[in-house]
RNA sequence: GCCGAAGUGGCGGAAUCGGCAGACGCGGCGGACUCAAAAUCCGUUGAGGGCAACCUCGUGUGGGUUCAAGUCCCACCUUCGGCACCA
């Protein structure tokens, strides 16, 4: 053996306790000069323990919160454990243990045994558990203020019912009619749910994310998800009654091609309106609607189906009779439920009355000409068979219609979401009581504040059933309470809320854990909030991402917070693959992160999994790989620890590298471009190997730009060379760009676009002395001869290229 | 179908503004050290051709703009992610 070995065992224990006892990723809360939020998604403690995924985001979010660090932020960098939920409590079903022990069980593992050995800078005395009553006290105190908001109402609606996991799903939780956790086909039910009002927000939530610093990934599935659309309610008078049918469209323009209409099956005015001849076939296709799943509902290339009713509407606009259906490609639960079917201009109305018979009318028309339609035609055009408007743009004639029914009395502009009411309530055990007490009298009346938290009750079977009816029902003493208005006998509401409640504040909490009297302290959040970096996965965006945004804003129109955006900056990391799939448990290729931590050490696979590739779009693990960054990692180990340290002044080639590099680094972990800032610091490393003496102006330059990335080795050999506290506080290197200039430059010199040769020249020489060195080159001259210079393209410094 | 991201050596991936394609690393090959191997260090490594100086080709495909295109424009193919009968 002819080096010493590094041992990172030594290394990272010792350094792990001296940051601990001296409390360096402690900021002071509440006297901190520049503070710095540094906030990560927080992980959900499994029983199979914290996997490579997670410490890849953290890792990454790390780095960025070190680097700001040292250059002179106070960075609060907290984590914690979001650990309410079916998963666990399914396993707990499966292994026959309660979630509460295993919850403690698996939150003490992942924080001692794996989170404090990624050397990532966590503030341990600010940790958050959604689990722990002084936590979920306050989970149920924001319910509380909700629904003092008006934000918070019950309502007895069809809700996605998972047969497998036997409780509702909110929307978000339902991917292509299938549950997101287990896959189950979703199916629909008639209960009573806590929601909340999201969809007052709709608005301010698409309209906000132009102005915030956001991966723009995120906020396209965020737009995507609200769909915010632009189009006009419109009234269609019933034939031989007083009222009307309001439909939503974003083409009024179209209305003159409207030849007949659709109702939803599940549309409360069909009853009515229905012929009493057509009654039966009504009946029959409505229970045939529902029967339908969901999944066969949306399958592609359906052929479209439905029924006459027997009944007709005015078109507004010729003043026809047209007849009303009903179909199951209106969806109840959109707009109004009821469209006007204009065929010749949307593709499923097209095809709805390809199938039926029904008229087909052209009233746009690209050319202002009549066409035999094969097809909708949905693209722009000019008003025909539409009077008054033939001639007008499609454009302009969207809101001269519009106009022209507002002013009598029969539409009026209007936007519309798909972005729907937020279901809070769960039917199941694990998870947080909601703080509401039923009363016959008096309705829901919430929990009184001093009666906070409303302690989930142990109870020793808390299976779900199919039935509907939360586990919580069972305990009927818990269940039994007075009305906290009246006195008279009531009911604890017996759901507990969904854990994207928990989630949706923890931001808020961390600085004030710790407080018990307050949820989060005023001048604490003005100091540190809203959070400068969020940093976490993009499939959060429509989940996470949104409640948290809309529960922000929530409160600060309440007054409980000073600001209606609760991320400044948040970046999407991407997803670690390997060998090129996705990993997964069941295909076995899973990355286990503690035998790394084990035989590499953290600082190897921090560097690593950072350099797999760019942290925003994702990277490919390789097992092989790891052993160079190893290398790289003792390689900088040897550089002090082995060699003599030079105090010689560092000049000439190496002095340029060492700036270029303290540019190029800083600028990569500004952008998050981890993969390049390692690379960059291994060329400054391989630059001082090759200089032959490790001077130490450039040896501690390297280390101040390695160690965000790996912590515990460049604070060792920061103290080997003989410094005292911390490199980790900074001050970050600076570059002098007077110094990146060399003596003499490199310049590519081509013909006609091609490379011929390089030419070294002084910097700054003219085109002339260019010119003059390359036509020295036998590859130029070659090229050159015989023929005549036609433009010579000189960019100083940068480039030559010769027209022949 | 719509929206978004991406296609570059054997592999992961680099390449501010249109200006030397392949940084950095893995793997391979050759060498040093060694009895030998491992480890380490040094050299080399896009493909094809030539004794050589050099030449030709090359960033998913086909066109185009330009002195110059991985980068810009048009058309298309493939992969991945999101949404999907949303009127």
């Amino acid at each position: 053996m002819n080096t010493m070995r590094y041992d990172h065992r030594a290394v990272e224990a010792k350094w792990r306790q001296v940051w601990e006892e001296r409390g360096y990723h402690e900021p002071d809360l509440d006297a901190a000069a520049r503070p710095y939020y540094n906030l990560m998604m927080f992980p959900y403690p499994s029983a199979e323990g914290l996997h490579v995924g997670n410490v890849y985001a953290f890792t990454g979010a790390d780095i960025h919160g070190r680097y700001k660090r040292m250059c002179g932020y106070d960075v609060f960098e907290p984590m914690g454990f979001d650990a309410f939920g079916i998963h666990s409590e399914n396993y707990a079903i499966k292994i026959g243990d309660h979630p509460r022990t295993l919850i403690r069980r698996n939150v003490r593992n992942f924080r001692e045994n794996q989170l404090k050995r990624i050397g990532a800078r966590f503030d341990w005395a600010h940790q958050v558990n959604t689990t722990e009553p002084e936590y979920y006290r306050w989970t149920q105190w924001v319910f509380i203020r909700m629904f003092e908001q008006g934000l918070a109402y019950r309502k007895k609606a069809a809700v996605n019912w998972c047969p497998s996991c036997m409780t509702v799903l909110a929307d978000e939780q339902v991917i292509a009619d299938r549950c997101e956790r287990c896959d189950a086909l979703v199916t629909q039910r008639e209960l009573d749910q806590w929601f909340f009002r999201i969809t007052d927000y709709a608005e301010r939530l698409h309209q906000n994310l132009d102005t915030i610093d956001w991966s723009e990934i995120t906020k396209t599935a965020q737009r995507n998800w609200i769909n915010r659309s632009e189009g006009a309610l419109l009234r269609f008078q019933i034939d031989g009654r007083d009222d009307y049918l309001e439909v939503f469209t974003t083409r009024p323009d179209t209305i003159f091609g409207a030849t007949y209409m659709v109702m939803a099956p599940e549309h409360p005015l069909v009853d009515e309106l229905t012929a009493s001849d057509r009654r039966d076939e009504v009946a029959a296709y409505r229970a045939q609607v529902r029967e339908t799943t969901q999944e066969e509902r949306v399958a592609e290339d359906r052929p479209k189906t439905g029924v006459d009713i027997g009944a007709h509407c005015v078109n507004p606009a010729t003043g026809e009779r047209i007849p009303i259906w009903i179909a199951d490609y209106v969806l109840w639960g959109y707009g109004t439920g009821a469209i006007m079917a204009v065929p010749a201009h949307d593709e499923r109305d097209f095809a709805f009355a390809t199938t039926f018979g029904l008229p087909i009318r052209e009233v746009i028309s690209p050319d202002g000409e009549s066409h035999e339609l094969e097809a909708a035609y949905i693209g722009p055009g000019v008003m025909i068979n539409s009077p008054p408007f033939d001639g007008t743009p499609s454009a302009e004639g969207m809101s001269k219609v519009t106009q022209h029914l507002a002013e009598r009395g029969l539409g009026e502009p209007h936007i519309e979401y798909r972005l729907r009411d937020w279901c809070i309530s769960r039917q199941r055990y694990w998870g947080p009581p909601i703080p509401m007490i039923h009363c016959k009298q008096c309705g829901p009346v919430p929990v009184p504040e001093e009666q906070l938290p409303v302690l989930l009750p142990d109870l020793e079977n808390f299976a779900p059933d199919d039935s509907g009816r939360p586990p919580l029902a069972r305990a009927e003493e818990w269940v039994n309470v007075p009305c906290p208005q009246c006195g008279a006998p009531a009911r604890r509401d017996a759901d507990v809320s969904d854990n994207f409640l928990c989630s949706a504040f923890y931001f808020l909490r961390y600085p004030s854990v710790g407080m018990d009297h307050v949820a989060w302290d005023p001048e604490r959040t003005r100091r540190w909030l809203p959070v400068d970096m969020y940093i976490g996965g993009n499939e959060h965006a429509c989940l996470h991402l949104m409640y948290t945004r809309f529960l922000t804003m929530a409160l600060y129109d309440a007054g409980l917070v000073p600001f209606e955006e609760p991320f400044r900056k948040f970046r999407a990391h991407g997803l670690l693959a390997k060998d090129g799939a996705k990993m997964s448990k069941s295909k076995g290729n899973v990355v286990n992160p503690d035998e790394l931590l084990d035989s590499m050490g953290a600082d190897t696979l921090r560097l690593y999994l950072m350099f797999c590739g760019p942290f925003q779009q994702g990277g490919d693990w390789r097992d092989e790989g790891i052993a160079g960054m190893r290398r790289f990692v003792e390689r900088l180990f040897n550089l002090v620890m082995e060699g003599e340290i030079v105090d010689t002044p560092v000049e000439g080639d190496l002095e340029r590298v060492m700036h270029a590099a303290i540019r190029k680094v800083g600028e990569d972990l500004d952008g998050l471009r981890y993969n390049t800032a390692i690379a960059a610091t291994m060329e400054l490393s391989n630059a001082i190997r090759d200089s032959g003496v490790a001077q130490r102006e450039a040896v501690e330059t390297l280390l101040k730009l390695v160690a965000p990335l790996a912590p515990f080795v460049t604070e060792e050999l920061w103290h080997a060379l003989g410094h005292e506290g911390t490199i980790h506080d900074g001050p970050w290197p600076e570059y002098d760009p007077a110094k990146l200039v060399a003596d003499t430059v490199d310049i590519p010199i081509q013909v006609k676009g091609k490379l011929r040769g390089t030419v070294t020249v002084p910097t700054g020489a003219s085109e002339q002395e260019v010119l003059e060195a390359a036509r020295s080159i036998p590859a130029v001259a070659t090229q050159l001869e015989g023929k005549e210079i036609r433009k010579v393209i000189f960019l100083p410094g940068k480039l030559m290229n010769i027209v022949v």
